[in-house]
DNA sequence: CTTGACCCTCCAGCGACTGGAAGCCCCATA
DNA sequence: TATGGGGCTTCCAGTCGCTGGAGGGTCAAG
């Protein structure tokens, strides 16, 4: 299989497959013309990292994953430790955003937006503490 | 005043406070030694941008709105105009780590996490759409 | 034989810093 | 006067996860 099939089937952009293949995560093998040959496998593994991604897991926890998933003895408790942590950085990314969500909205509701110069966002930026 | 008594002031690294100055947001005088000798209207600017990124804001949101704040004549309709689009922005951002969140959380649920290697985690991974 | 779609490598850049090296400068203390 | 410690300077490199582009080889169809 080639690069462009690979990426038709994973959803994932050939860039984003060389890059993977750069960094270890798979290791295609070579046809006689230099192209990329991806065997069932290697393509199970993209998608797994694909969908790995749009969870959020960073690409060092992509590859633990990915280690684990291999592994047919490991123990789901590795699993769910990792999952756990990132699950818990998600919660925190959230919260963080809600706050700032808050903050904002309340500007921008504040806010007349029109053609006078005065405004309340620009006066909270400038004085307050934005929290 | 000083890189370090600004740094203070601002709560902003000494390193960002230079990084800033490299990509223009800030422009303090200098001392004969040549440390940067900043006038209480560049700390407020920093102060200011501090708490735009604080909220969010990317640095070329910020350097608009500092040009807004500058600027006695501006209409809030513009300062509104970016924080609205960087509001819609946020919540584009929360939506799509609550779906991660979701996702995830009922995999976490739902795994063991014991000594055995069986995991839905990983099933859903290898399998399944992750939405 | 040419066209156009593929594929290859290598280098650079994104955003917003951050770390570290190498080297001044300034002040206090011995 | 020497020394030590902190603060300041510049510059370069690295972070993360790609992405764009240049410059070129390969392949199948017409």
């Amino acid at each position: 299989m080639n690069i462009g099939e690979v990426s038709q089937h994973t959803g994932l952009p050939p860039k984003t497959i060389r890059y993977y293949e750069d960094i270890g995560l798979v290791k295609p093998l070579r046809d006689a013309n230099g192209y990329r040959a991806f065997r069932e496998s290697e393509m199970h593994k993209l998608a797994f990292l694909g969908r790995a991604r749009t969870l959020g897991f960073s690409i060092e926890d992509c590859r633990n994953l990915l280690a684990l998933w291999e592994d047919k003895n490991r123990a789901s408790a590795d699993v769910r430790a990792i999952a756990k942590e990132h699950l818990a950085q998600i919660e925190a990314k959230i919260s963080g955003l809600q706050e700032m969500r808050d903050t904002l909205s309340t500007l921008v509701r504040d806010c007349a937006g029109d053609d006078r110069p005065d405004c309340p966002i620009l006066k909270t930026l400038g004085t307050a503490a934005a929290t």
